[in-house]
DNA sequence: CTGAAAGCGCTTACAG
DNA sequence: CTGAAAGCGCTTACAG
């Protein structure tokens, strides 16, 4: 039914090779059967079956983006689609289309990943951390296949991969609160295992150092990872060395201790100042208003897709690297009668 | 480099054609043969070629999902992921992949969709209720291509479509409020052309006078569309007449109502009760929790992906329907001293 | 500047 | 039960 090159070459009296050359924009054609081709076309409607196109040049023009995320992950991690959401733009405008796939608990990565690869059936694969393990590197190394991993492995090895970087987060923090002047500062952090909270401590502390006011170890308290216990932690904190300011692993920290200072009936940023990580939607409904460090994770998304169309034509670069900049978001828990309105600097 | 099907054939001494009716589980072929091609397969790791394989049936066993969503729409509007996760699941257990398309301001839906059906790119289509135009409509219709809407599209068409029941959501809201004993209910709905609102607004209303409760005039406010709106518009409708419980139509509005409730020194639910739609993370740590009319989102993109696959069997079918029931999470802002851990009613 | 031919890696009537 | 041949809709050396 759809016409194909064959009609074109027929009705225009030439020759299915020179149609191809008219459609690839070949300079060899003179313009005159050019033209003819050309309006044979218009008028048959004649568009290229782009499949065709790319078995043919033997590439898919395609790449894919795995992770493995649980349901209701589009509410819990919205930045992972964001950051596909990034990715998606930047390879549409260069004519590549992107697969989704997201693993389910009976896939394992290194398999589907190495399907994907042998069975010629993408050009690229972004690939969120979640779904990264010894495995799929070396599937991927075995096969120099073009790759991106969204966040840093916890393991080292060949992959390449980008990340924020959170200890630089930590440290802008730090500088907020300082020149607002908060010199007395705490952290309350995640579990001991999240690494997240711990690059952004680490940040933290060492810009503490440097501004002459180091975050003492008592101020320091890990192991919150729900609402509830950032409250008790935090309860205890204010109880036994009450700070400035506090700075909060996360969002959920952070309302466990907003909870925990409205407990004891101590107000922010009057008495405790609070910053976090990460802008939500809620940060600015919280009240006060939350101040946070935030990432522009569509634009890690972005720059993961020039990375990885930058691999597909050279396939021997490697890339490991913190690429997008935090950016401050000051809020009224950390400036008092601020404008309702989140203030933007870039660092 | 890779191994084709020509190797195994040479390999294993048969022709290509048996190679490839092993390949398709043929029951043609002797066992014998089978077994012979099968050790040659595993012995030289033959994979077929996936592109190649659907090139030559001439199908593409993709299907594409198509949105426009602006930048931080993870964060804004996460349902539309959750749906696409849930359509990446049905699909991907039968063999599909999918493929995401977010449309640039630039881009017109209408020629996009051509396009993808034009080039062969696709076999299916999702298409998000905000990429829906008439052209749209045209365009599938005409190449009477296999589709899905998800939300009921603003026209008249011949579109296939699902979308949430918002109509049952307001009614079944009314009955809870009703059955825990609150009798005069009122509605603070979004803006005038807030369809989704309206649908829940009628949905209520009817239900109300089935109970013999029915919701009066002056007791639907409509025009909430950010939070301080609504916050000014409940602090008026409590002036003039405060109900016992209020129905909001979205999250924001309830923020807002939540605000302009405590700023009254009133308390949720003893002096008013409000319950609202959508289960988001943050209703469940609003203070108290939020009780919601939820829609199984990612149940809903399953249910897309169900009826697609059954339209690409038979492109004849036609569905314009409500699919996903409403789910009733009932939490501490309509019943008091509930435990804090959301109690799930299905319908 | 143009065309015939081989090729991309498979499938699928058709003949035997 | 097996294979030769044509085909899917293009591209790309190569020859002229």
């Amino acid at each position: 039914m759809p016409v194909s090159i064959h009609e074109v070459a027929q009705e225009a009296g030439v020759s299915v090779s020179t149609v191809s050359k008219v459609l690839n924009h070949s300079p060899l054609i003179s313009e005159a059967t050019t033209q003819k081709v050309r309006n044979i076309m218009e008028q048959l409607h004649y568009r290229p079956n782009l499949r065709a196109q790319n078995f043919a040049r033997q590439k898919t023009h395609n790449v894919t983006f795995i992770a493995r995320a649980e349901k209701n992950a589009a509410f819990n991690n919205p930045h992972l689609f964001e950051i596909m959401c990034g990715v998606e733009n930047t390879l549409s405008g260069k004519g590549y289309s992107l697969t989704f796939i997201n693993l389910t608990k009976e896939q394992d990565e290194g398999t589907v990943i190495e399907s994907l690869i042998v069975q010629k059936n993408t050009d690229g694969i972004v690939l969120h951390v979640s779904a990264v393990s010894k495995k799929v590197s070396g599937v991927l190394a075995s096969n120099n296949f073009p790759h991106i991993v969204i966040g840093r492995p916890d393991f080292e090895s060949e992959l390449c991969w980008i990340d924020t970087n959170n200890n630089l987060s930590g440290s802008i923090a730090v500088k907020h609160l300082f020149q607002v002047g908060y010199h007395h500062i705490a952290y309350i952090g995640g579990g001991k295992d999240d690494l997240i909270s711990l690059h952004r401590l680490q940040g933290a502390q060492k810009a503490a150092e440097e501004l002459g006011i180091s975050i003492s170890p008592e101020d320091v308290r890990q192991g919150a990872v729900t609402i509830e216990n950032a409250r008790a932690i935090t309860e205890q904190l204010i109880r036994e060395d009450q700070p400035e300011a506090i700075i909060c692993a996360n969002n959920t920290v952070a309302l466990g201790t907003f909870h925990s200072i409205r407990d004891q009936a101590l107000t922010i940023p009057d008495n405790i100042a609070v910053i976090s990580f990460d802008d939500y939607p809620y940060s600015r409904i919280m009240e006060p208003a939350l101040t946070v460090v935030n990432i522009d994770v569509y634009d890690m998304g972005t720059q993961a897709g020039i990375m990885l169309l930058r691999k597909m034509k050279q396939p021997s670069l490697q890339v490991q690297s913190y690429t997008t900049l935090p950016v401050l978001i000051v809020r009224n828990s950390t400036i008092k009668n601020t404008a309702s309105e989140p203030m933007s600097t870039p660092i």
